[in-house]
DNA sequence: CACAGTTATATCGTATCACGACATATATCC
DNA sequence: GGATATATGTCGTGATACGATATAACTGTG
């Protein structure tokens, strides 16, 4: 058993855990304006990285992007019409499956997420070295 | 200048970048249902965790927590009057200062924030390896 | 020591977005 | 081919952070 005892927490403890959550919370503060400067809702550019780094053999459907974004089936197909309406991505039919739409970027939707991909890459090289020193503390 | 060309994402660079992203995703919805389990708001334990994780000399203000947690000041507020509407943390007044007040968890806060601070420190524990795998692999 | 500016917090109405409940269409399996 | 499962869509609701605004208290300055 990995677990240490409960009664072991120490201010230190609590401490890291802060500043943990408060660097990833950061990171994400970053990642949302940087996706609002782009005219994306936050929403939508995750949407567009889950499609793009889908790691499925072809083109994710709905219910990949549900899956990948921890939402439920409905939410997802909500937020891929709002995105398809934005001209970010598309639904194209399966022609297996009448039931299913494969999901794939448009070129307005490939650009910003390039744009937006390189920062993010950009920014989480300046994170690294904190985020490893604080898994380090917590592990 | 750190930052690389912006043509040069690969596929790769894509799916880490979305692999990362779902891997936190995944441990803020294990915490989300960690808090939930215990009758918290997501919310309401960022809180508690800001509070008693909190590095100052002395405790917290409404502002300070605004600072931890990237809210306005009165979001801030609002979301203290919830937590200590459940009896999680209360409001002292600072004596020299009469527009602050100085934010302590309650026993009760105490409690379920210990709990989940143990909880969340076994996650990061079997999270760490993953982790710092695609940090690795993004920077 | 008034008063201008700043800081700390609170109130209220609004917007966003994911959700539950429900509905529909298609596929699959005895 | 009828029951069941799967994929997606529609609609109303709820939670919550926000902007605009307000109030109170502190601080420095002349």
């Amino acid at each position: 058993m990995p677990r240490r005892d409960r009664t072991a927490l120490s201010d230190a403890d609590y401490a890291n855990l802060a500043r943990f959550r408060h660097l990833l919370h950061g990171f994400f503060e970053f990642s949302e304006s940087a996706a609002r400067r782009e005219g994306l809702t936050p929403a939508q550019h995750q949407l567009l990285l889950a499609v793009r780094g889908h790691p499925g053999p072809g083109a994710p459907n709905v219910s990949d992007i549900a899956a990948a974004l921890f939402l439920k089936h409905h939410s997802a197909g909500e937020l891929v019409a709002r995105t398809e309406a934005a001209g970010l991505v598309h639904r194209v039919a399966d022609p297996s499956d009448a039931r299913q739409h494969r999901l794939a970027l448009t070129d307005a939707g490939e650009a910003v997420l390039g744009a937006l991909t390189s920062a993010h890459r950009d920014e989480l090289t300046r994170l690294r070295t904190d985020l490893i020193g604080l898994l380090a503390d917590l592990g």
